[in-house]
DNA sequence: GTTGTCCTTTCAATCGATTGCAAACCGAGC
DNA sequence: GCTCGGTTTGCAATCGATTGAAAGGACAAC
C-alpha cells in the first residue's frame, strides 16, 4: 500500500493519520512542553513521511502577522537618486540576505515617494510586520508622524533633532571629513562639495567636510559647494554648468561614487587632467570605483553589514523591544592610479 | 457623536453599522451584482467614513492566493555573476515596477542556487501564486522539472532545446551578431569572446559573434574565446591570466559590461591603449557605462520592458492564459571616445 | 474504593473574510 | 388573498491553522 494517496495537506489530515486531534498535531509540530516526546516524533515522523507543509497563509492569518518586512527605497524628486544605484543594491541585499535568515520575506516598494503618509494604508503597511526606510528624503516630519503611530519602523539615514524613530547610520560627519582631509594631506586646498546638502546624510558629510577645512586652516568658499544630484545624468549637466562658470578648484569630495564618476567622466571630458589638475573622492565605494580610471578613492561603509543591522532592528521592534539608533563606521579606501590592485572582494558575512 | 469611537476593522463590525449581513457588506465592497446599488453606497460610505481596511490576510486565505510573485537570481557557481551587478537592479526595478501596478507584491530570493529543485518546498513557491526567474544557470533539466508541475512561472533567458517553461529573453545571438560586426567594420581583424559559453545566453551571443566572423571571411580562433566569469574581480584575474599567456587581439566582445569595464581596467593597468591598441564592446549597456573612460559601447536591451513582459507572462500563467514566449530587441549603443555626449536618460515608461 | 495529582490529549472557539443556497421581500396579476 | 417571478439579503459552511480550558488517564496515597 502507498503510505501516500493524495499528498497530505492539511493539519486534520495529519492528525487522522496519527490518530491525535488535530490540536495535539499542532502542539507537536511546534515543539510545544505539553506534547510527550512520543507523540511528538509519531507526528513529526509521518509529517516526515507525507510531505505534510503547513499551510502559512493559514498559520499567518491566524497569528495576525504576515512576516513580510517592507523595503521602501525614499527616492524622491529633491535627491534625483535612481535606484540603479549599486549602493541601493548592496542594501538590499544585505536587507534580503539577513530576513531569509530570519524566516522573513521581503516586500519592496521603490516607487518615488512624495508623501510617506500616503503608505500607511498601502499594502507596504498593511502587508508587512514592519518597514525598512533607505534614505529620509525631506520626510523627517512624516516618518516622525508614522512611527507615532507604532508602527515598527526603522530609517537609514543621518540624526536630526526631534527624531522619533528609530535609526541606523553611517557615519557621515566622520566620512566627510575622512574625505576632505585626504585632499589636504595631498596638498590640494581649493576643495568642492559635491551633493544636495537638503539631503539629511549628504549635509553630515558637508558638516565633516567643513570640519577638516577648519582644522588646515582654510577659509570656506561658499561657490564651492555644488548642488549635484545623485542621478548620474543630471550630476553630468550639473557638472558642465560648473565648467561653464570657470570655478577654480583643485579637488573635489562628492556625496556618492556615481556622482564623483560621473564628475571624472566629465571634467575629463573638458580636458582636465584627474586627479593630476583635479582629484575626486568618492562615497560607498561601489565595486566598480576599483575599476574606473583612475581607480576612485572613496569612503566605504559597510552596507551588508548595514543591511542586517536595518533587519535585527525591526524585528526586535516587533517583537517589542526598545531598540536603540546604531551608527556604523566609515573609512576610506585610498587608490591610487597605477600598480595598486584593486580592493579585494567584500567579505560576505555567512 | 463622532463618528467612530474604535476602528471599524472586521467586516462584521461595518456590517453591523450598516445594519446588514457580513455577506452583503462582503459582496457590496466587491461590486457584487446581487446587490443592489442602494446598500452598495450605503455599505461603502460607511466603510470610508470609518476608515475600514479589509483585512488582506484573511482574504487571501480564504482565497487561497497570496498576490505575490517570487524572483529568483540563478546565480549559481559556474556563472559567477554577482546580485551587485546593475543589470539585475535595473531588472529588478522593472519588475517591481510592473508587479505594483497589478497589486501584487515581490518576494525577493537571491541566495545562489546549485538546485532549484530545493525551491519547490521552500517559502519561494509556498508563499508566492508564482515565479519569475532570472537566468537559467545549468539548470534547464530542473526548470523544465518544475514547470511540467505545473506551477506558473516564467524565465528570463535564452531558447533551448526541449525547453517546456514560458521564456522571456533579449536576442542574444542579434547582440553578440551586433557587437562584432561593429568591430569588424571598424577594421578590427583579431577578435576576442569574453564569457561564460556554458550559459546559454552567453552561448548565443557567442553565435551571432561567430556568425559576424564569419561573414567577414575570418577564421576563428579556439583560443580566444576567453572564460572570463561575470564577477568583477574573478574577471580581473581571467584578465590578468590572459595578458599572462600573451594572446594577441586586437578587440573583445565582452558578456557583460562589468565583464567590459574590469577588461578596460586591466588592460590600461598593463599599459595598452584602449581602444587603439584593443577596442572593447560590452553587453547590457549599464548606466555607468557611459562614464568610463573611454565610453563604452554596448549591446542595449531594453530590461525594464524585459521586466514587464516577465510579469505579465507570469500573471497570465497564474490566469491560466496560454502565454508564449517574448523575444526582445537588441540595439547597439556606440560610444567613441571623445565629444559624443553619453545617451540621454533612458525613458521610464509609465 | 475514593480521592488527589500530574501529565497528556481533546474540545471548541477563534482569526476575518467569501460564497452556494435558501429565505425574504415586493409588486403585479389572478 | 394568494401565487408567481425576480430581485435582495441572510444563513451557515468553509479556508487551515492556534490555544485556553476542560477532560481523560495513570498511579499513588489514604
Amino acid at each position: 500500500m502507498p503510505p501516500a494517496q493524495h499528498r497530505v495537506t492539511t493539519l486534520q489530515q495529519l492528525a487522522d493519520l496519527a490518530g491525535v486531534s488535530r490540536a495535539t498535531a499542532s502542539r507537536a509540530l511546534s515543539d510545544s512542553t505539553l506534547i510527550s516526546d512520543k507523540t511528538k516524533s509519531k507526528v513529526r515522523l509521518l509529517a516526515q513521511k507525507h510531505n505534510y507543509r503547513i499551510n502559512e497563509r493559514a498559520r499567518d492569518f491566524r497569528l495576525r502577522r504576515s512576516r513580510v518586512i517592507s523595503v521602501v527605497f525614499m527616492l524622491d524628486n529633491q535627491s534625483q537618486q535612481h535606484m540603479s544605484d549599486p549602493f541601493f543594491l548592496e542594501m538590499l541585499g544585505g536587507i534580503a540576505d539577513s530576513l531569509a535568515q530570519h524566516d522573513y520575506d521581503l516586500l519592496l516598494a521603490h516607487a518615488p515617494i512624495e508623501n510617506v503618509e500616503h503608505l500607511r494604508d498601502s499594502r507596504v503597511f498593511r502587508h508587512a510586520d514592519g518597514v525598512i526606510f533607505i534614505g529620509q528624503g525631506e520626510q523627517h516630519e512624516r516618518l516622525n508622524a508614522l512611527a507615532a503611530q507604532g508602527r515598527p519602523m526603522v530609517i537609514w539615514g543621518s540624526k536630526l533633532p526631534d527624531k522619533q524613530y528609530c535609526l541606523v547610520g553611517g557615519e557621515n560627519e566622520h566620512g566627510g571629513y575622512l574625505a576632505a582631509s585626504h585632499l589636504l594631506k595631498l596638498g590640494r586646498r581649493h576643495l568642492a562639495f559635491c551633493g544636495r546638502i537638503d539631503i539629511p546624510e549628504v549635509a553630515a558629510r558637508y558638516r565633516g567636510y567643513q570640519r577638516a577645512l577648519a582644522e588646515f586652516g582654510i577659509a570656506e568658499h561658499a561657490d564651492r559647494v555644488l548642488d549635484v544630484p545623485f542621478d548620474m545624468h543630471r550630476a553630468q549637466a550639473a557638472f558642465c554648468g560648473v565648467l561653464e562658470r570657470r570655478l577654480r578648484f583643485d579637488a573635489a569630495v562628492c556625496a556618492s561614487d556615481v556622482m564623483a564618476l560621473s564628475a571624472i567622466a566629465t571634467l575629463s571630458e573638458a580636458g582636465m587632467r584627474v586627479p593630476e589638475d583635479i582629484a575626486v573622492v568618492g562615497y560607498d565605494d561601489i565595486g566598480l570605483a576599483a575599476y574606473s580610471r583612475p581607480p576612485l578613492t572613496s569612503v566605504r561603509q559597510n552596507i551588508r553589514w548595514a543591511g542586517r543591522v536595518l533587519v535585527e532592528s525591526v524585528l526586535g521592534l516587533i517583537n517589542g523591544e526598545q531598540v536603540s539608533d546604531t551608527s556604523l563606521a566609515s573609512t576610506l579606501i585610498v587608490r591610487r592610479s597605477c600598480g595598486a590592485p584593486p580592493a579585494p572582494p567584500r567579505a560576505t558575512a555567512s
